[in-house]
DNA sequence: GCGAGTTTGAAGATGATTTGCATATTGTCA
DNA sequence: TGACAATATGCAAATCATCTTCAAACTCGC
């Protein structure tokens, strides 16, 4: 991730940012809470607040780099923007979060909104799974 | 809302409870917060304290009476269950929240996470809709 | 009506996220 | 490249939604 896509973005190139942005592309879980964001910085020797992540990750998802899902269990999870949109699917029984596309959704969605005289914005779907005895 | 429905689910009546279930099926708004149900019974009149709305919310969803709902914004949403699943649309211009249901989103959620080695135990599909032009 | 066991209200405790503010950094311009 | 205005940061304190603690007030079966 290149300082660029900051100034891209209207934002100052800063230490912090780049850190959290660094993080973000290189966890290997891709979906984080700011705390994760903050512990990964702290153990890694630097010297960052936990208000700074938040503030940081909150200008990251007004840019439009990342996107913040609101799953269940009180903490938001960032996730760096790929560009395309996917859903999620969470285990229940390991908290595994796996994404998938499915056109045929998106689609049924739309017809959906047309048909209430609306048109689809955004959405968010999420589906609790239980592995296959 | 009959006392009934409480004892079936193992719970004692009590005023807080009754008072609870009449503020949520009575409401012209279905989906409402904790401190929706507070206020609507301060301001008629009842003595109640918001940790007991929350303990009951939170009772009668276990208890399966109602659902709750983590849409964005840090508070959840409370709804009396109708018994039937079903999605919401929410229009990002009034706030206005829509039920719909859609047995093609279902089965095609179903198909997906059996691909994925997964059976679905439950799922949420929020739409952020905008009235048509 | 009584009493064991449950529930409630009020206040304080939590956990997540935000804000206020003095200090430190960044980007710009001379 | 050095000075500056604008912006960002870290810390601590403030918010917000929600939960827990505990003494006092109910509910329900007897």
């Amino acid at each position: 991730m290149q300082p660029h896509n900051l100034r891209k973005v209207g934002l100052k190139v800063t230490l912090p940012r780049l850190r959290v942005l660094e993080v973000l592309g290189e966890s290997e879980e891709k979906h984080l809470t700011a705390d994760d964001v903050y512990r990964a910085l702290i153990d890694s020797g630097e010297d960052i607040g936990l208000a700074t992540v938040y503030r940081v990750l909150n200008q990251f998802e007004a840019a439009g780099l990342v996107v913040k899902h609101n799953f269940e269990g009180g903490q938001a999870f960032y996730e760096l923007d790929g560009g395309e949109h996917h859903d999620h699917m969470i285990c229940v029984e390991t908290g595994k979060v796996i994404e998938f596309v499915s056109p045929d959704i998106e689609r049924l969605q739309s017809e959906i909104a047309d048909k209430h005289g609306f048109q689809l914005e955004d959405h968010s779907l999420v589906m609790y799974v239980r592995p296959k005895k």
